[in-house]
DNA sequence: GATTTGTGTAAAGCATGCTTGACATATGGC
DNA sequence: GCCATATGTCAAGCATGCTTTACACAAATC
């Protein structure tokens, strides 16, 4: 499952360990999920979207 | 994580079996997420949604 | 009364999501 | 050169998602 992490995070100017610490997760998940290593949980991916204003269809791409 | 999985599903007429067939995952997997026991993994849920022919955020209540 | 269909639940096991702690590398400022 | 920041990765461990097998119960049909 791809997604569009990395770009809504550069396009705000924030590393990836303030990425983490605004969702509540570590940072090496934010990583793991900008790389593809896995998919988020569900709630996860609901914070993701809530953070950047879009939907979780916007973010992630199956 | 609320989910309208029960009702969509029996908008349909459809059994918990029928259902699990069609999101080829297993009747307890189906039942499980009904009864609200844990929420689907990310790709579950897109299938979720595209079979119903709503949004995750229609389906799934965060 | 026996059978079938639909639903709920339990146990055991494997796969995935997420954690902490640690180390490596690259880049930029001093 | 030294330090700080940012990123990538690994290992071990715990939590969650999902499987198969199995059993129980209720309602409907025969």
């Amino acid at each position: 499952m791809n997604n569009r992490i990395q770009e809504l995070r550069q396009q705000r100017g924030w590393s990836q360990a303030h990425l983490a610490e605004t969702l509540e997760v570590s940072r090496q998940t934010v990583n793991a999920l900008e790389r593809g290593r896995y998919d988020p949980s569900l709630p996860l991916a609901f914070r993701i979207a809530r953070l950047f204003d879009l939907t979780i269809e916007d973010i992630f791409q199956p």
